[in-house]
RNA sequence: GCUCGUGUGGUGUAGCCAGGUCCAUCAUAGUGGGUUUUCAUCCCGCCGACCCGGGUUCGAAUCCCGGCACGAGCACCA
């Protein structure tokens, strides 16, 4: 059969169901080098992590290197956070569990975007630009050359002198890359690779460029030209830019490049979230909206890891969305679940009681019972309760029932604010509560972020010594981050 | 308006390029049950989808044509 008909053999193999992301096209083991590429513009949001996670994936995979990239190049309508270059590569390798291999920063980088703009001037495929946004509109709707385009290659040279010497302000004018005029996307013709921003106003943030720089790329430009210098190999990004990934090839085409393999992934909003723009949590934030970039309300990376959302979780998550061009909006409980099964098998249980109220043991009973740490492990050995005071804790809403079974002890008949004791054995299926005796509780609160308020819910909390940072199950109602001996954070149920 | 892209169960996703083995995969949600001294974990069952209309073909989720719906780009933002 082999050497009769291959091809059914192959197709045979073609139906197996993909696991995983889909393969990389033209990889070479060893030679892939991918890129993310964020506006250090705030911390990073979830929907940050889908390209740091999938990027990285792929760079793990293939041997190859992901550089973590700053497309710093706006001081005006999104100028970077100075604490978010320090910010994000930490959440980065937080994220993936590897340092990603390179960092480059793109405001670094302006001289060789002015070499590339000059060579660009110097050949002819560029130009500058003199007109109004307005006026270029109207030529670019109309598919009419901008007569700027017939500067000779030495008076472009002049202009852009007078572009980086000051003699030009904002609006004045703008370097182009030539492309034909009838092409068929509008948004293609004629685009604009670098413009004066006025820095002395709006100085770039970090103190080594500050004012330095008049004349700054745009991203197309800075991204395409950074992309030839690090060799990426892959791009994968959000569909909204194909048009940027149009607009490279023309430059690339010019300069007589390659231009990297190239994959989309449609737009992602959450269910209870809509999108994540850090335009507008900023905003937010410095309106008072918010706490600060790790409210528990806000769909950021330090946010969700505080709130107890683990890495592999967050991974998981994104690669098993995968890299379709969709768009798509998925709830919450989805990432839940993989957070779930990140954390179960660890978190060891505690009891905590909200709306407490106090009940009397009645009758003949031990004076200490013990309960597992976790169910599934008993390894992890035992809570001891000490009931010596006959003195217990117990939900304001359990103490409706009468007839109810105290997790890990006894049958109890409740009567006005007394426990009369049942059966140490458990023989009926009488509902379980949970529950505390009073000489090892602690009085500590529980934040819920819910319908966007930070919810503080107050109740008596079994006594533990876990370290900030541990997750722990709080039996009956959820998963919470603990943040210190009398505070926990719910993450979900 | 112009340009580009996408349409598989409630939500995601596999299969589509190279048509049959697809009465369509896996997960999540929902629901029912089992294990369990948690409304947790784990296990089992059920539920439920190829945007519409033509065409090609013995055969279409898959190829072709036409609709429709949704999204993005058309910034001297990233």
């Amino acid at each position: 059969m082999e050497a009769e008909a291959p091809h059914l053999l192959e197709k045979r193999e073609k139906k197996e169901r993909r696991e995983g992301l889909p393969e990389l096209k033209n990889a070479v083991k060893g030679k892939v080098v991918l890129r993310f590429a964020p506006n250090p513009n705030g911390p990073l949001s979830f929907g940050h992590a889908r390209g740091i996670v999938i990027n990285g994936d792929y760079a793990k995979e293939w041997d190859g290197e992901l550089i973590l990239r700053f497309d710093d190049t706006d001081t005006v309508v999104k100028p970077p956070l100075p604490e978010a270059y320090k910010q994000i590569p930490e959440e980065a390798e937080w994220l993936l569990g590897f340092k990603p291999h390179r960092i480059v920063i793109a405001s670094d980088q302006i001289p060789h975007y002015y070499k590339h703009a000059t060579q660009m001037l110097e050949e002819g495929f560029g130009y500058v630009c003199q007109c109004s946004g307005e006026t270029f509109k109207e030529f670019r709707v109309s598919k009419t050359e901008c007569p700027c385009r017939d500067n000779t290659p030495s008076l472009n040279i002049e202009l852009w002198t007078k572009m980086m010497n000051g003699t030009f302000v904002p609006g004045d004018a703008v370097v182009r890359v030539k492309t034909a005029m009838d092409l068929k996307n509008p948004a293609l013709r004629d685009w604009p690779a670098l413009r004066i921003q006025n820095t002395a106003e709006h100085p770039h943030p970090r103190e080594s460029i500050g004012s330095k720089y008049r004349v700054w790329p745009l991203l197309d430009f800075q991204s395409a030209v950074e992309d030839k210098i690090q060799g990426v190999t892959h791009i994968i990004r959000g569909k909204d830019l194909m048009d940027s990934t149009r607009k490279q090839v023309l430059l690339y085409e010019h300069f007589g490049w390659t231009y990297p393999e190239t994959t989309y992934w449609g737009r992602v909003k959450v269910h209870e979230w809509g999108g994540f723009s850090t335009s507008q949590m900023r905003r937010d934030i410095e309106a008072g909206l918010f706490t600060g970039w790790d409210d528990p309300r806000l769909p950021t990376l330090t946010a969700l890891r505080n709130r107890g959302i683990t890495a592999k979780a967050l991974r998981d998550f994104w690669v098993e969305l995968g890299v379709t061009q969709k768009d798509i909006s998925v709830p919450l409980s989805t990432l839940f679940s993989h957070n779930t099964k990140s954390i179960d098998d660890d978190a060891p249980r505690l009891s905590f009681i909200r709306q407490p109220e106090s009940i009397t043991l009645d009758g003949e009973h031990p004076n200490q019972v013990q309960v597992e740490v976790h169910p599934n492990h008993s390894s992890r050995g035992m809570r001891t309760f000490d009931i010596s005071k006959k003195t217990l804790w117990v939900e304001r809403e359990d103490l409706l029932k009468s007839e109810v079974r105290l997790k890990g002890f006894a049958n109890i008949h409740i009567e006005g604010k007394k426990a009369i004791m049942g059966s140490i054995d458990r023989n009926d299926r009488r509902p379980i509560i949970h529950w505390l005796p009073e000489p090892s509780t602690t009085n500590a609160t529980l934040l819920v972020a819910e319908d966007g308020e930070v919810k503080h819910v107050e109740g008596k909390l079994e006594t533990h010594s876990y370290p900030e940072g541990t997750m722990v199950q709080l039996e009956r109602i959820g998963y919470a981050r603990v943040i210190d001996s009398t505070t926990l954070i719910f993450t979900h149920s």
